[in-house]
DNA sequence: CCTACCGATCGGTAGG
DNA sequence: CCTACCGATCGGTAGG
């Protein structure tokens, strides 16, 4: 008895951050009520406020757990010996890989940070806009040794990132998706639209 | 005197969704108040009510003026008789340029439409299927024709559309894109990704 | 974890 | 186009 409640509090908080997650996917952050996610756990609105400081922590939360999870590979990667193809074959394995086993978290950092409030909005951007040069510099060495075509490193990369964060809304089509597929078709369609 | 107030009568409303849509996308559509889109216009909060029926009539408004003209541009295309490679090139350089005309009401359109109500949800999910369909089987022209890859039709279409609907997140890098270049270079790549 | 409750703000109406 | 105002709902606190 008492065990089952000590491994329930350990993991209250997170239960409320993925709940959170869905909701915030399913209605948006601004439109979701601290009542309703209160509602979808089977709690009062004001016992939230046992795990979590405010509305606003969760969505921090959820943005920089995803956040750290994208750069953590990033990292990796880069400090691999890997040619460029290669590690960007991982960085886009990886973006799908964690779409589709975190479809609410990444959806929602992907498109409710812009309600984070400063100065998380600030240091959220700084993130992604250092993520996106990393990304670049690795296209551009792909040019250098002539392996990728020769084009606008920043635009490629934004555009592979673009097709990626779309992916989410794939979900719809979701009946007729197969997971290895979709994954080894988009490695193919968006490095195909930089290799020489 | 009576001439100005007439002139600008007859485009108040448009003026109101003008600006609307330039709030929806900077603070989302629950989080943008009436009160706020009022004192935008230099006007009180019950004012808006003689040119608009409610808050969520604007959005909707907002998304079934984007997505007519996405239709009708289709439709035009469709009508051609151009190879599938030309017709798809056409599409995509229609989706940059209507983006960078009105990046305000075609972020709104693609990212703000889940706080549409019904039945207006629904008839907006289904333009965009359709929209989605007819895509594809431009893109199975093509792979008939032997001038596109064999690849997924549906999947290629829909990595097309997350890479274009992304697009309205690079403003953040606006003062290094010129229009052509980002034209050009989309137009390529995107299209390098399915072309044999 | 709950009940009771607060001030603020919301979308919208009445009436002119 | 405005003032005055409404009921509903919001995020959050007090206190237990």
């Amino acid at each position: 008895m008492a065990r089952i409640a000590t491994i329930n509090n350990g993991s209250r908080r997170e239960v409320i951050l993925k709940k959170a997650a869905a909701l915030f996917r399913q209605t948006g952050f601004a439109a979701t009520s601290m009542r309703e996610l209160a509602e979808a756990l089977g709690i009062e609105a004001p016992s939230l406020y046992n795990h979590i400081g405010s509305k606003s922590e969760i969505l921090q939360a959820i943005c920089f757990n995803v956040a750290n999870e994208f750069n953590h590979h990033l990292n990796k990667v880069l400090q691999s010996t890997e040619k460029p193809a290669s590690k960007l074959e991982s960085i886009i394995r990886f973006h799908i890989q964690t779409m589709l086993a975190s479809p609410d978290e990444v959806y929602v950092a992907n498109h409710e940070w812009k309600q984070l409030q400063e100065p998380f909005l600030s240091n959220f951007l700084l993130q992604r806009k250092s993520y996106e040069n990393a990304l670049a510099s690795l296209v551009e060495q792909g040019i250098e040794k002539k392996m990728f075509r020769k084009l606008n490193p920043l635009f490629a990369v934004l555009t592979i990132l673009s097709a990626l964060r779309g992916l989410e809304a794939w979900q719809r089509h979701k009946k007729n998706i197969n997971k290895d597929e979709l994954e080894n078709h988009l490695v193919t369609q968006l490095l195909q639209g930089i290799i020489k």
